[in-house]
DNA sequence: TCTATAGATTTACACGCGTAAAAAAATTAT
DNA sequence: ATAATTTTTTTACGCGTGTAAATCTATAGA
């Protein structure tokens, strides 16, 4: 009982299950009968063997590794995504890679490159969109089972899931035209996201079918600290006396954060009730916009529904035999959560 | 040029040079001739050549992975560490493999254990604390060469680095003392994290080096959603007049932002100045405290500094013939970041 | 009890690379 | 130019598992 067992040879003996038996066990525990599952289980348990995970993958068709690529971790945001994800992962018996492609599409390119020597089962891959370098995406995801999920880039992966940009905005310009002000709208004039792209023209097209005018505070700003765009440029805009009492949307929780850091420094008050200066709004639900002063009335996505959607087709496209599905794509409705900013 | 380049073998053949003179490259590209280097370099980019990950690290004596193991990459303040890390393990030319404990030590285990049948180089851990398995840890740390750094649990590991609570409460303290009312020191009762009762103790301390009462908040509370915890508690500790025109530390910034959302929403003014009602002061820097109502006076931890001196104490075990070196431990400093909010 | 059949075993080879040892070649020092 | 040294090549085996094919065994249904 002291020394180690060191390869399934040896376990094999040890437990009395031949080794095809076990190599089969741990491909997929399902795929062996109940009672040698139950004997293998035990004997795992006795002698704490697990297989080399190297000489396991070497020759292995299909490995159970998942990768995992987002655009950034440090955005709390896709830190939540990808949390979500890695638990559907290691609940479907798969094992997630996560990998942050930090805001960079050479780093995007890096993290696939690195994950193509892994030869994965699949991979769910949130691009960077606009910035990607769309033709190695696309030839990655001729090598290797992609899904897309958060922003599409098109012809790329098998399948794409996200928010419906245009439901969601509509949703909100509608709320917020209905309670005030309509909004105008605050965004980057370049924005790195797709889904700002979507964004500015769902609002155009809301604030159309309402018959009101859309106005567009497009605001500069590189790279991805959008708290300090959201704040630098809203401090500017607040200074401007024709904001006073105007209703802005932001394009994502992150501007907003930032220009309602802006609006308290200025001393602005914002909210709904009649008595504000401002009304700000937001998108994606944040994990701190329920913390901002006031808290940011936003737009939540279905995340666990894009999450859930996005594993099950990775899991069918792994398993399905037949290769030749049409790319599917879904969108999800995002939720309106009202708080105290607008 | 057509097809595709599988073996080594067959590399070897078409660059001209020798497969285990490749093999010596891949392991370490330094440790050939300079021309044959470049050679290789040359052929590698001509063919697109990868040696094939798994068997690569079947047999090798040791991978050049390194494990990154944090509490929880969904609080921002790891999700920059292990931004900072990953940086730094790859220009060591390593593999970096980040893997979150979501804030529970079933996790911190279970990751721990798939890293272990990786046979990663070393691994960087950032403990839960307190809450983890302590006996497990001491195990997987006889196993492979392991670093703690943020927490530091006794005997664990081959090194600690972290912050200097002692001295970073200690300035913080000095700092309100000086500036206006002593601080309470706002934490929570049980808390997770195993800094926190150093930063108990180190405010205690502080407090009557000054000749000054320590006075602690200790709040109610499970789980990580901090600011959560420090909103419904500072909400009830906001209406007690008691608390006027007090100065309140908090443990750290994530409760901090809570107690600034609940006392924004009580129309308490925080800041200061003399006609606020509340000063409010964090702890670590996080990446949102620069955007609270109002910002958050606060510590930054350096962790650069942190990350720096992990990796490079990794690198030297891993390097390092004698195995024999004591275990070091070094903390590092906090800086005073002076905000509004006190 | 016999038979059909799912599931297990036996046997044997493959995978792609690490690595050791000895020989050869290239480089540097004398 | 010769010797000493470094670097590369040749040769050969090992690693721990996947997997295929044929054979055997247990189980269930008739």
């Amino acid at each position: 009982m002291g020394r180690k067992i060191k390869t399934m040879e040896e376990f094999a003996s040890l437990s009395g299950i031949s080794r095809p038996t076990l190599s089969k066990f741990f491909n997929d525990a399902q795929s062996v009968k109940k009672s040698t599952r139950l004997k293998i289980e035990q004997a795992i348990e006795k002698h704490d063997y697990r297989p080399n995970f190297y000489a396991m993958n070497q020759n292995r068709r299909k490995t159970k590794n998942i990768g995992l690529v987002v655009p950034n971790l440090t955005d709390p945001f896709f830190a939540g995504i990808a949390r979500k994800l890695e638990e559907l992962i290691v609940l479907s018996g798969y094992n997630p890679l996560l990998l942050s492609s930090h805001g960079g599409p050479e780093q995007e390119i890096a993290n696939l490159d690195s994950l193509r020597s892994i030869k994965p089962a699949g991979v769910l891959l949130a691009p960077l969109g606009r910035a990607s370098n769309v033709k190695k995406l696309k030839d990655f995801s001729t090598l290797v089972p992609t899904v897309l999920f958060d922003a599409n880039v098109e012809g790329v992966g098998e399948a794409f899931f996200g928010s419906d940009n245009h439901q969601s905005i509509g949703l909100m310009v509608d709320y917020l035209a209905r309670t005030g002000q309509p909004p105008k709208f605050f965004e980057m004039k370049d924005p790195i996201n797709p889904n700002a792209y979507k964004r500015r023209a769902a609002y155009i097209s809301a604030m159309e079918k309402l018959g009101l005018e859309p106005e567009l505070l497009q605001i500069n700003g590189d790279g991805w600290n959008f708290e300090e765009i959201g704040f630098a440029s809203g401090r500017q805009i607040i200074q401007d006396s024709k904001y006073r009492g105007a209703t802005i949307l932001c394009s994502n929780d992150r501007l907003a954060i930032g220009l309602l850091s802006a609006a308290y420094e200025s001393g602005l008050r914002v909210g709904h009730s009649a008595e504000c200066d401002l009304r700000v709004a937001g998108h994606d639900d944040h994990p701190f916009s329920r913390y901002t002063c006031p808290s940011l009335t936003t737009i939540a996505q279905d995340y666990d529904a894009i999450g859930e959607r996005s594993v099950s087709e990775m899991l069918k496209i792994i398993d399905g035999a037949n290769g030749i599905a049409e790319r599917s794509e879904e969108l999800f409705e995002g939720r309106l959560v009202m708080r105290s900013s607008a």
